[in-house]
DNA sequence: TAAATATATACGCCTTGACGAATATGTATG
DNA sequence: CATACATATTCGTCAAGGCGTATATATTTA
């Protein structure tokens, strides 16, 4: 297979090229996030979020898992290096942005309180306990 | 000021979302270069070259220099730290990429015998002393 | 099987930006 | 000042992709 690096940056960077793409990797940056707390989290319409979600699937940056009614989807592990290296840089700068930050925030409240953000029988994230921090 | 990297990263995505620019810059990555020389080595037409020279000057990545009838670009210090280092993580992924290296090459081989690519006053990059390899 | 829920896709409209071709601008030189 | 040369810009056209709205699909539940 011929080196073509600069096809799959390509490939990256027009992913990346959009602010609503990138809050959504922000968001999936540490975890695998259900569909229904991005549209939560962003405040955006569904299928907004859906066909970014599709592009970032289509360019090869996410994953998506159906559980259920719900789908989950991750940011997966790119096959060239060099992209790889690109958006792991990109997303830790995103520590250093506010919006970014708050969005976390947000993400995290809900997963400890779903009900409350009318999320009631949704997934939570992996990495978060399901008694986290639920009031019942 | 607010902190808004997100917004810098995203008008250095929108740039690098683009082949010829990728091209651009990468000639441009370790030295300042002539216009002439970038059309020449590209085998673009010349306003092609000359738009998205404008494009990635509107978008802070270079700096322009003008001498005489000849223009300079080079790549800008960034302000936004975050996205100085994609840029230049960015750069350093082109090693890895064949043609990138070929057009380097090109760049090499034409700065060290401008006359045989029509090139015969244009200014030397500064980092190519002018009797590199020119035969007289 | 019908209804409800979560998500995806299709449609029409609109903006951004890429392109080739032509032309304008700036600079040096005769 | 006229010309040549290097570079920039304008113009019209076109394709990619963003958006809201509506609808389709998939899954669970009654």
């Amino acid at each position: 297979m011929p080196r073509q690096g600069s096809t799959n940056l390509l490939r990256l960077f027009r992913a990346l090229a959009d602010p609503t793409r990138l809050r959504l990797l922000n968001l999936m940056a540490d975890q695998e996030v259900c569909v229904c707390y991005l549209v939560e989290i962003l405040g955006l319409p569904q299928p907004k979020i859906s066909r970014h979600l599709a592009y970032l699937r289509a360019a090869g940056l996410v994953d998506a898992r159906r559980d259920g009614k719900w789908m989950h989807y991750k940011i997966a592990a790119l096959t060239d290096s060099g992209a790889e290296q690109i958006l792991r840089l990109t997303l830790d700068q995103f520590h250093e942005d506010r919006a970014m930050q708050a969005d976390v925030a947000r993400l995290n409240r809900a997963c400890c309180a779903p009900t409350r953000y009318g999320l009631g029988g949704a997934p939570l994230p992996q990495t978060i306990p399901a008694a986290c921090c639920e009031v019942r």
